[in-house]
DNA sequence: TATTAACACGAAACCGTTTTCGTAATTTCA
DNA sequence: TGAAATTACGAAAACGGTTTCGTGTTAATA
């Protein structure tokens, strides 16, 4: 007993009128009478007619669908992003079609183009540390210019002429630093990643910009710059007993975590011999033991904004207005890995 | 200087052919002479030709679209089934739509009936806590009926035929409690959720089952039944005072997490005092202090095996093939919690 | 040389809508 | 009563492809 979906075409020739009565009678139009639109819009919710999304796509050229690219999800920060991605985009009526590219800049540019042969109406996404490392944007200059709205969120370019959302990583680290320096700390220890990543080198930036605001000497031998994915707790261990600083600053949550193990290992109190900070408000600092202070990216309100400015740009694609940056502020969410 | 997708008709256009030749051309058919189809393969390259893929859709009837409405999405399970869905379609040519549910049975319904108009293929779905409750399924038997594809996982139910992929959550259960067992615990507390949820009736099973077998009397005061949403850690505490427990297994890791962190706090040493054992291999079981021993749900393998059942349905949609139900086994992950 | 086959291409239907425009039939007005 | 206006609907184009079938031209065959 299928029950197959119904078509203007098969009530048009049940009820034995045309089709663009029915289309009209169903759209409540002044241009047919009252007999038969009751009729048509009876028999349509009888049959519980839907319009065909495909169709009405290809004739609208409009698909309310967004294309969502990120280098990975099983990741709180995009996570959370999407969330607020999905939350925005759903009460405007759009779908969202999630693409992953694994961090490879090869997934990246095949995921966009089974994309942009109008599949969606406009591409939120943030870049695969290969593209970054790549320094490679072709894909998404052919994209924009094609007219397809972009929106880049988190790890940006500014090669890109594109609406961008991030959160000001230098602000962040700032802020970060200077709390620790408050605290007395003299010895930071930088713990980040190479130097390809925008966020990484910003945040790097906000370090080096407290420790000068203070008068405190900007050590290179504090600094810790590691390969982004599989993290080597060994070289963290090494790194943190030959310079046996006083607070650690992480750009990242699970560099922050596995720091904190190396040196509660050593018997060090947190926070009370060694403070510690890290960026990405997650799971792993909320629950860590003590629980982690870090820098919070609010990722949801950033994918809520990236939605809100590409469904504006799909929307109102007649004028050109000029791209945005919009910088969202970091919060310092203060917790036990540090001194209140 | 944007440079809209060309088209069949324009180029077709352009070089003075019809659109039929031009869609053979690219098509290499044998139709066409080598003359012509050199021509307007070249033209076509020139000016990056692609088809466009709603076109395409309307015509196949076929979108290559695969809905996926999940209950959330930050939720460490959740992503890993996402990730392996994503994977395997991709290879297949597939997209990916999310849609959360934000476990709100009127959510789903919205999200689903957005879909089924044409939008995707087929559907993999976990219910949500609201539908579960509910025990409404109404919308998903809509779905089956007009012939769409339908792969439940994880949160499933028997009122619905259609493909499914769960873990066998008794035998999951029920390792990890002979595993307490095996360590001569007798007091193991069970914190679990309100009943409504398919996965927890079924480690709850498993817990009882293991008791059973192995001559250990099932005292209900030792089972805690906690509302699945906002933790309420105060009624953690009071709970595992009063009974005193010398382990506790968690239907999921966070209610695992909070329990460690109150016996701990008690001065408790986990565990040479007392074991613990949570569901869902996630990052806080992995980071925790002593690491959580956790029943591993294989979420990526479990998203794997769901997008090859649907997409199986819908490439071979003419075979009525009987529905079928993938167990996967659960894995024991033995780490510091637990005595090895 | 007449017939047939092969070749190379175009016309048109189709997928499911929306929308413009044309036109019978009815009503209104002078 | 005849002309104009209104009503109520249908035909057809359009969105961008695929595919079947028909056909004019050339080449092969008898």
């Amino acid at each position: 007993m299928l029950k197959k979906k119904i078509t203007l075409k098969q009530i048009a020739r049940e009820l034995e009128v045309s089709i663009s009565t029915v289309s009209k009678a169903l759209k409540n139009s002044e241009e047919i009478s009252r007999d038969t639109k009751e009729k048509i819009q009876a028999f349509a919710k009888l049959y519980n007619y839907k319009p065909n999304n495909i169709a009405i796509s290809l004739k609208n050229k409009r698909t309310k669908n967004i294309g969502v690219v990120i280098p990975d999800i099983v990741h709180h920060f995009f996570t959370t992003v999407v969330r607020g991605i999905e939350n925005f985009a759903n009460k405007q009526g759009y779908n969202v079609i999630v693409c992953l590219s694994d961090e490879s800049f090869d997934k990246e540019v095949i995921n966009m183009e089974m994309l942009a042969n109008g599949s969606i109406d406009g591409f939120i996404m943030s870049l695969s540390a290969g593209t970054e490392k790549k320094s490679d944007f072709n894909h998404l200059l052919e994209v924009t210019e094609q007219g397809i709205p972009l929106v880049l969120f988190d790890r940006v370019t500014d090669e890109v002429a594109c609406d961008k959302v991030v959160i000001d990583d230098v602000l962040g680290a700032y802020q970060a630093t200077v709390k620790l320096i408050n605290e007395g700390r003299k010895r930071i220890a930088l713990l980040t990643t190479e130097d390809f990543f925008s966020v990484s080198r910003n945040r790097n930036r906000g370090y080096e910009k407290a420790l000068k605001d203070f008068g405190i000497r900007h050590d290179e031998n504090l600094v810790l710059k590691l390969p982004f994915m599989d993290i080597d707790e060994v070289r963290i261990s090494q790194f943190l007993n030959a310079i046996e600083p006083d607070a650690i600053l992480s750009v990242n949550e699970i560099f922050g975590v596995y720091g904190m193990r190396v040196v509660q290992r050593k018997g060090l109190k947190v926070p009370d011999d060694i403070s510690i900070i890290g960026f990405t408000d997650g799971l792993l600092a909320k629950h860590a033991n003590p629980s982690i202070t870090s820098v919070a990216q609010h990722g949801q309100l950033m994918g809520e904004t990236a939605a809100k400015m590409l469904i504006e740009r799909v929307e109102n694609e007649m004028e050109e207005a000029p791209f945005r940056t919009k910088i969202l502020e970091p919060t310092l969410i203060e917790r036990d890995s540090t001194i209140n």
